[in-house]
RNA sequence: CCAGCUGGCCGGAUGACCGCUGCCGCAAGGCCCGAAAGGGCGCGGGGGAGGAAAGUCCGGGCUCCACGGAAAGACGGUGCCGGGUAACGCCCGGCGGGGGCGACCCCAGGGAAAGUGCCACAGAGAACAGACCGCCGGGUUUAGCCCGGCAAGGGUGAAACGGUGCGGCAAGAGCGCACCGCGCGGAUGGCAACAGACGCGGCACGGCAAACCCCACCGGGAGCAAGACCGAAUAGGGGCGGCAAGGAACCUCGGUUCCAGGGAUUUUCGGCCCGCCGCCCGGGUUGGUUGCGUGAAAUGCCUGGUGACGGGCAUUCCAGAUGAAUGGUCAUCCAGCCUCAGGUUUCGUGCCUGGGGUGGACAGAACCCGGCUUACAGGCCGGCUGGCACC
């Protein structure tokens, strides 16, 4: 899945809804452009120093690499936010965070699945 | 065997599945994203965090800016000597001082007779010093007081104008002498810092330069968000060309002549402001590419040097991200720690065997090197010192 590179798509999703799960905290935005959805990571630094920083964000990635893809929707940007108890949260248990978030997010609004279900 | 000092090194291992990101080879056709520049998508192979990657404290490379080679002042830094180095405030070897039985460790360690300033409190007295208690002699109206002598003892302090001993004296005092210390000179040794035989001096010249200052030496500024290149839509800048159809007057009714986008400046000329379209030029934002890793390189062997380090030969290519890759999930194992049982003992809970539990320190490259400093579970190897036991 394509990934946020730029900090305008960064910060036109914080203005979206957001939504705590777990360990992660999920921020959402419609697009409305029919593409791909894309997916951005955020760790700030109240999280701690440079490798647990890197260890929240890679594990989050991981587990949204795996999840991702059956329920994100096209046309969607979405913003994963790292919290200090995914360090040490269970990786099944984060996988489900997300896909939880995602479930909650996508309940409001219109159902568009993505085009690139297997 | 116990206690300690010191130098160097490592800093979990293996496997499975699923990923990320450069490089090389094959393929060079298609597709996707984007306005463009540019980027992505395939298959195979191989690489992918540290000793501190950290703090950003010094020294360089590199880049741009400034500049008449530069010099001086200000400001900042460094400060025993010699060496190493591209360079350093780093490192090595010495010297001096301090600590330790010792191995060894620590020290901003130039100048206080160039000048200014400071030395609180306590204390009698603190910088050309001073006499509170005290000691001695004399006098006297005798638990004392007065006059004179002394600076050894007590007390204060961070520091009190040499220390110990003997002589000397009323009591004392470098007053005299010996040794030590100190100051001046200094044969000699050493590249030097410095050491110092010997002689002289009865002792004078207090500390703080990490207060200002003086002396010597060093330093132009900013930093990879440096710098170079590519480069839209739209808005704006400059240049060139076009916009133009018509209107009025005259008249032989077919032509001729004149005016000509709008606005303000009284009018004309002139200049000024506002229009639309096309092309070109330059600047340049979002963005993209580059800078970007063959180097004061790494490894091995030989070699010079007490050492830091230098030299020679051979081999190798060893991370390059940019909302930021170098991983995620699991299994097994090895250290370590806790605990239980048995054995052994120089009686130190040490060592050996077996079982169970727990279980990875500090920490993530951001242009690149050389250092310093700080953080760090645990482990490995070497050298040395002081004890105890045995031969």
């Amino acid at each position: 899945m394509e990934h946020i590179l730029h900090r305008r798509d960064f910060l036109a999703a914080a203005k979206g809804t957001t939504l705590p799960s777990g360990g992660v905290l999920v921020q959402m935005r419609e697009r409305s452009d029919g593409k791909p959805p894309r997916i951005g990571f955020t760790c700030t630094k109240k999280l701690g120093n440079a490798v647990i920083r890197n260890r929240i964000r890679r594990r989050i990635r991981e587990a949204a690499r795996l999840a991702m893809p059956q329920i994100a929707m096209a046309g969607h940007d979405y913003v994963l936010i790292g919290r200090a108890s995914a360090e040490k949260r269970g990786f099944e248990a984060l996988k489900k965070d997300i896909i939880s978030a995602l479930a909650k997010l996508h309940g409001g609004a219109k159902s568009q699945r993505t085009e690139q279900d297997p």
